[in-house]
DNA sequence: CGGGGCATGTAACCTGTTACATGATTAG
DNA sequence: CTAATCATGTAACAGGTTACATGCCCCG
């Protein structure tokens, strides 16, 4: 159960509302750890119940927003976390299953998704490798900055595998 | 909702019990999609009742085993979810998000844990390679034998990547 | 003939998903 | 001033996880 850690994480690296948290999952740490706006919301809550962070209404911004910042205990809580044992989820990749069933059944016509696939991460490769631009300009060796890079080196290199696997599943699925 | 499709696709290969699906689940098919027994039985439960498999009291073995078999219908069903549109799941992996907070907060102690993880995707691409060895024996070039290559493959670019991004977080982890 | 293990199942729980609802602020 | 939009939240549900329970066969 990593999504309050994750919430820890991203707070950790900067303090903000439930709203920009939401916009960061979209784009950023959400590559490793997905969640929508109302899991936050409710992670949020329960994050403050444990005492784990603060939040206080925010002087900016419109509506009922809330600034929300790490405690020392979340901090520690996240420390702790970190060296925890936890084995790497199930596998469940639904692309990989339909492959296995047209081999299984004969063809059914999979090639239509297996591009969109494709697409999908090619798509998601370009943006990586546009981060990957951005952040070489700002170059620096502080630890911090060399375990971001290993994380989007390896986001680059998943996408890369997807596609080359796509690649090679479509060039049977067609012939 | 995958599932009942990993399911009808197991049995199209070969029909079977709930507990020799389970089996298969934690040797095979099971590593692109991950289901317990108790899963597999509700599961099974549902598949039946909608008319796609079929279950005989099993001649053979012991207790209320029972035979399971894939139904024309279900064949049809399967046949229509391999063409179907579905995204990828949304990613969730802890060690990644374990690595970023770590980035965050300043050293925590990952180093072990990702050592563990080193050496369960080593174990995982040594059985994958003896799976890859044992069937460029049976060599043939069908469809349904490439198709399941490609898979494997996958399976094992998988590891080697997760192998290539632990040494690499841990010589930093290290240092 | 009784204990152990196999096959099947039940129940409670938690996480994540989807659809919808409300309050507050700003743009036109 | 009202319509659109942003920020926060509620509710119902589905899938997956964990712990436990039952029936039946085989072995000693």
């Amino acid at each position: 159960m990593s999504l309050p850690h994750a919430l820890l994480t991203s707070l950790s690296e900067r303090a903000g509302s439930g709203s920009e948290l939401a916009r960061r999952f979209d784009k950023s740490i959400g590559f490793f750890w997905a969640a929508t706006h109302q899991q936050i919301y409710r992670e949020l809550a329960r994050l403050e119940q444990a005492g784990w962070i603060e939040s206080l209404p925010a002087e900016t911004g419109r509506g009922r927003k809330r600034a929300y910042r790490v405690l020392p205990a979340g901090t520690e809580e996240l420390r702790r976390w970190v060296a925890e044992g936890e084995d790497p989820r199930p596998q469940r990749d639904a692309l990989m299953v339909r492959i296995r069933a047209e081999a299984a059944i004969g063809p059914a016509g999979l090639a239509d998704e297996m591009r969109r696939h494709l697409a999908l991460h090619e798509a998601k490769l370009a943006l990586y490798k546009s981060f990957e631009q951005r952040d070489v300009a700002g170059e620096s060796d502080s630890r911090e900055r060399k375990l971001q890079y290993v994380l989007l080196k390896g986001g680059i290199a998943q996408e890369e595998l997807a596609i080359n696997m796509a690649r090679e599943a479509l060039r049977i699925l067609e012939s």
